[in-house]
DNA sequence: AACACCGTTGAATCTGCGC
DNA sequence: TGCGCAGATTCAACGGTGT
């Protein structure tokens, strides 16, 4: 009787590059050999025209051929394809992790409810610093989707609990995970110097899924390499990988990358994690939750003035209109105000600075 | 001839809430005729009686064998018929806010797409204090999202830019919101006193995105009233609503709680607007009125360039004339340049942009 | 050495009006 | 409907240079 653990084990390519289209290498593996797949597909993004920076500079945008599809339906198509295959690799207990934008991510997710995964989380990986929106014509595109699949309701995936509750402090670690992109000496560069790649994810998001989802010595397949972040950390962490890329440029950087890990060598991504924003409130908050009414007066330190909250979080006397700051420095004549300790309001007869719901409002928040 | 825009207004129960089906509903009102729609769906699976198919019949599960590919389809089917639904009633630059979590949302996502709805940005509600995870099996679900789509790709849609700004101190709004849930003294409660409705969403969420999406006298539906958030936040901030809702009981609570609400300070609705607002005024008119003399210099925003003031209000550098912005563009060698910030002239030894002329001259002459 | 300043850059569906 | 043109629009972090 063959041994088939064994035989798979063979015919793995473990801690490889594969080239080629990723869903017939996919075919070409044994069913059932994978212990986590993390896929970072093409978006089809669907950009039109040039974007200019206020400053005019050019804004390099993700315009390569491996992101242009003709169609939703030859997207569904594709996703539908490799999907399949991804689930066919998966061992019974397995899981698959898939990141997008708003482009694509739920034509992805429905198709991973259509093909029999089970839905274990969507992930929001928040950016502490994304590209702003230069027009002022929609909100900053400030976060990225993560869905995490197990591939049946009936697996029994992996998912160390303990081990992300220490990584956030002793606190359950929750589905919004606020991270930088991937910058600095992190990012790849060619031979020109340029972004090897367009769309490289940084370590410390693959570091926590990894953490979260594998065990040491699981294998974590990726059928959209790239320059290979998710193998890099698989090396760090002591588990196996198997890349699959099409393009031979990344698959070359991705190499290069490869050798200099070292196994357990994680500075970078324990410098990364404590990156923590600072709890800023704006004075808006406090009238969207309803501590302020529009409508309400408040009334300068002094005495001497008051001015009528907006819904949006601005003042206005008058002709004047701003920020409580703002305000506040027009009606003094002076270059500047703190308007948290300039205006007051008044609750049960007593007059109290505005500083005090922001104190009450970080306790409730932090 | 019938008056087209008056048989709509006549027609528009406004401020009401309407009982029944929410398709039906929405099919008997008029088309084009509302500004914004904010939906809730269910997302619930295991109602299925709640479903009906395109054609209105209904979805019988007690005797059916409802595999996941059939729930999922009935669900799909149900999603296309209110969103087809909501797609006709909505005014060509209308818009719609659908919220969800990852059971429904990437459905219902991709079914907007479908439709030919546009996603503008999908937004991440972060609760500031979601239910744990009781069994540590998965991540703490501590976000829901929230879908803003345009009616068409072409949709001239509405985003308070400035005031989206001004809520979040004066940097612009990201897509990720951090918002407690519903509690306290919002939560309504029945005549038991156990919670009126399972999901009631905070007003400091839909504030944002009335605030963001909608004009004072706009109308906004909501096919899935509920309790009336969208109505009761509507109605502080001077815009119309319309609800839907099949339950009796929920019906009962929001009228209750929208006959309580009171309406803000009509100067208090009003939000900062973008410059783009502000009425046109021709470089020439500069000149025409003497404020800038033909002959004089402008030196550009670096110091580095002058050019001359023609009589007819362009410039003029050696072989190069054209309008400010022409100019100006030319010489930095940009594809465009705000001639207004780039040109700079010189009173009593100081140097001014020439944009400080203009906001004099709209002060006079409005 | 420490800090200030400046240029660069990142998965982006990024204008609106008038002729 | 397409084209031309006025003119509005950015946040955080990194790295290099200057003080």
């Amino acid at each position: 009787m063959a041994d088939t653990s064994k035989t798979v084990a063979a015919t793995l390519p473990i801690n490889t590059i594969l080239d080629g289209d990723c869903i017939e290498r996919m075919n070409a593996l044994p069913a059932e050999s994978v212990d986590l797949i993390f896929a970072d597909p093409p978006y089809n993004l669907q950009l039109k025209g040039d974007l200019h920076r206020p400053d005019n500079s050019h804004v390099d945008a993700v315009n390569d051929h491996w992101d242009q599809f003709d169609s939703f339906r030859a997207y569904d198509d594709f996703t539908k394809a490799w999907l399949k295959a991804a689930h066919r690799l998966l061992k019974p207990n397995g899981a698959i992790w898939v990141i997008g934008s708003y482009h694509n991510i739920f034509r992805v997710g429905a198709t991973l409810q259509d093909e029999g995964f089970w839905l274990l989380n969507d992930v929001v990986w928040r950016k502490t610093n994304p590209m702003p929106n230069f027009r002022g014509k929609r909100l900053t595109n400030a976060h990225e989707t993560l869905i995490w699949a197990s591939k049946s309701e009936k697996s029994k995936y992996t998912f160390n609990y303990e081990a992300l509750k220490a990584l956030n402090e002793g606190v359950q670690m929750r589905s919004d995970w606020v991270l930088p992109i991937c910058t600095g000496h992190e990012r790849l560069k060619d031979e020109k110097g340029d972004k090897a790649h367009p769309t490289q994810k940084p370590e410390s998001l693959l570091h926590r899924v990894m953490v979260a989802t594998t065990n040491p010595g699981d294998v974590v397949l990726d059928p959209f390499f790239g320059t290979g972040t998710t193998g890099a950390v698989a090396k760090m962490l002591g588990r196996d990988y198997i890349g699959i890329e099409r393009e031979a440029a990344y698959r070359k950087v991705a190499e290069a990358r490869l050798a200099r890990v070292r196994k357990f060598d994680s500075d970078a991504i324990q410098v990364s994690k404590s990156k923590r924003a600072e709890p800023r409130i704006p004075f808006g908050q406090l009238v969207e939750r309803g501590m302020l009414r529009p409508g309400e007066s408040l009334t300068s330190l002094n005495g001497r003035y008051t001015a009528k909250v907006r819904s949006d979080g601005t003042l206005v006397r008058k002709d004047v209109t701003g920020s409580i700051h703002q305000v506040g420095a027009a009606l003094e004549g002076a270059p500047s105000c703190n308007g948290w300790t300039y205006w007051h309001f008044k609750r049960d007869g007593k007059t109290v600075p505005i500083d005090q719901l922001r104190q009450q409002l970080r306790k409730e928040l932090f």
